[in-house]
RNA sequence: CGGGGUGUAGCGCAGCCUGGUAGCGCAUCGGCUUUGGGAGCCGAGAGUCGGAGGUUCGAAUCCUCUCGCCCCGACCA
């Protein structure tokens, strides 16, 4: 491709409304431009990379065994009434009506869609299993997109649906996908993990997710130092906490704490270390207002509350109606006399002698126990784990916490939506069987964003081979120079000959900026024709990663030593 | 959805407080000189000052409403 005749607006100073690497450097190398908030149109340079991330998608999964088909993106809302999704899923689903006056929606995913197919087009258990997948522009309307294409409203998803006769089908079924997805992220050269996943309100049996490891990551995995134990925060859970020994129990006593409302406020003026108290936390639930407890330094993880209660979704009211259902203000809130459902962390079970809010204003407890005090409450997972805890798998080992960037996600669905739906073949003994369901998804053109936030320094961009939009960049250093002219141009030929990649920089352009511009773009190799050099009968190839640069005469034996590099194992 | 910020030429910004009809840098176009890490000089084009309404002789500037974009927020007792 020629530089000069393709779109490849490159920016010399930072958009300032970009906060994160990627999106930053996704427009200064003029890979995309916004239209509106979370939607891009990719430019050449851009949707090049999108399609080798694709390739290598539809590759694996192709080998893997699903089926490629292509689902509309809109969607008639009978079908997700039918699922029950229609009412459940909240706004983040674009609904819209047709002509007709017909409600419909913008797919954000497709389980109703294949459902409907494969209830229609497979009636025996011989055409089982079964894997569907797509590759197409998904939108959801995000409460707060950000960090350009890497939580935009429009974007690029695989997604695949496997239907099995049974559980043992599914697991194999997921198993594959497990396989070919590492596959996937391996060959797009990032660095990823695979980490248990909350299954959430979907229910199910497993499900993982695929982070990029990224400091601008948005989600929280914990990890083992020890063992292979991952997950993400809403799932990682914690070792269980040892029974307190000694202090027998004193006498409960109330004491008055006079404008201390936050825990740390709270324990500097009780001189008792936070850990010693506990914090109460009321969440409105559909249900009602509920309290939770937690010891005084942790924090609540709302999906692990959600879970707890067995809900889809609790929120924390602000102060005035937290204020409302509790008689108290939040300062002072505790569970002590409480006559609202308390739930508390498994973490409290042992704790002796804590301290509370007293559920007056103002006024606090101390040496507050279980039973004597106040009943027992029901025991839950509520919150988040934090770096250096014990590993609850293996024991021996400390958590770690690590930012991610979720560019896949396997899960077991089961019979969700197939019960729901009546997805049913005839098995081998001829009577009805509800099919069992997996679906699988990559975020497809999250993935470039991803690898940008692994692949990059301070003057640009540094793609992974297998992503770059070109193996090569050459530089025609001086294009009103014939001789310069004549020898880009026989290589460039050759070299696409070659089957290599090539964008040719024929601007008429200062050397500087040709340069700035290689590097923001980051393609693995520039080769420059041109000046010094070629005045001695060579030029110059260096890599992007800094770690090759050499000089090769013209001539017969050019061509081959550029392959071989080219075709070299080296990143 | 709440809170904050911001909207002036393609991009980055000044001007607004204290009303008098718009400017700077980069980019673009033309010319000359330059030519190995974002060149210099000269000249040119380009803006409904986000939109609507109001106040005023007069509004980018003051007031009201509205829209877009960006950031923060369900973290906490």
């Amino acid at each position: 491709m020629r530089f000069h005749k393709t779109l490849i607006p490159t920016l010399r100073e930072d958009p300032v409304d970009a906060q994160v690497v990627s999106h930053r450097l996704m427009l200064r190398a003029g890979l995309i431009r916004p239209l509106g908030s979370g939607i891009y149109t990719w430019l050449p340079l851009g949707l090049r990379v999108l399609r080798k991330v694709e390739a290598i998608v539809r590759q694996e999964m192709d080998n893997a065994g699903a089926q490629e088909v292509l689902m509309p993106a809109v969607q008639p809302a009978e079908l997700w009434q039918e699922s029950g999704r229609w009412d459940f899923y909240g706004k983040e689903l674009l609904r819209f009506l047709d002509r007709h006056e017909r409600a419909c929606c913008f797919g954000p995913t497709h389980e109703e869609v294949i459902s409907d197919l494969v209830r229609r087009e497979i009636r025996s258990y011989r055409q089982l299993p079964a894997n569907f997948y797509q590759i197409q522009t998904k939108f959801r309307d995000e409460i707060r997109p950000r960090f350009g294409i890497m939580r935009g409203r429009e974007f690029l998803m695989k997604d695949a649906y496997s239907f099995d006769l049974d559980q043992a089908g599914l697991d194999a079924s997921y198993q594959a996908m497990f396989a070919a997805y590492q596959r996937i992220f391996q060959r797009c050269g990032l660095a990823f993990r695979a980490v248990e996943a909350d299954t959430g309100s979907i229910g199910g049996a497993s499900s993982h997710e695929f982070h990029v490891l990224a400091d601008s990551g948005e989600d929280v995995i914990i990890s083992c130092d020890q063992c292979d134990y991952a997950a993400n925060l809403e799932k990682a859970v914690a070792a269980e906490a040892l029974p307190q020994e000694g202090d027998p129990a004193v006498v409960m006593e109330k004491i008055a704490t006079p404008g201390q409302k936050s825990i740390e406020e709270v324990a500097r003026f009780l001189k008792l270390p936070v850990q010693q108290l506990v914090k109460s936390l009321l969440v409105e639930t559909p249900a009602g207002p509920v309290l939770l407890l937690l010891r005084g330094d942790r924090s609540l993880n709302m999906v692990k509350a959600a879970n707890a209660l067995n809900l889809p979704q609790v929120t924390i009211p602000d102060a005035d109606r937290a204020a409302y259902w509790a008689g108290v203000g939040m300062g002072s809130l505790g569970p002590v006399g409480s006559r609202l459902p308390v739930v508390a962390d498994h973490e409290l079970r042992h704790l002796r002698n804590f301290a509370c809010g007293a559920n007056e204003e103002g006024w606090h407890l101390l040496n507050v126990n279980w039973q004597r005090d106040l009943p027992v409450p029901s025991f839950a997972d509520l919150r988040n784990v934090t770096a250096g805890e014990p590993c609850a798998r293996c024991g021996t080992g400390r958590l770690q916490r690590h930012q991610g960037i979720e560019v896949g996600h396997v899960f077991k669905l089961g019979d969700k939506y197939s019960k729901a739906m009546g997805v049913k073949v005839l098995d081998s003994q001829g009577s009805e069987q509800t099919l069992v369901m997996g679906c699988y998804g990559i975020g497809v053109s999250r993935i470039v964003a991803a690898a940008i936030e692994q692949n990059h320094d301070a003057n640009g961009i540094r793609w992974p081979r297998s992503l770059a939009p070109f193996s090569l960049q050459l530089i025609l250093l001086n294009p009103r120079d014939s001789g310069e002219v004549a020898a880009a141009e026989e290589l460039y030929q050759s070299l696409r000959a070659a089957g290599v990649e090539v964008l040719l920089d024929d601007r008429d352009e200062r050397a500087g900026v040709k340069f700035k511009d290689a590097d923001l773009l980051g393609c693995p190799l520039r080769l420059l024709v041109g000046g010094r050099s070629f005045k001695e009968g060579m030029v110059e190839l260096q890599s992007r990663a800094g770690d090759l640069s050499q000089k090769l005469p013209v001539g017969e034996s050019l061509l081959p030593a550029l392959l071989a590099v080219i075709h070299s194992s080296t990143p």
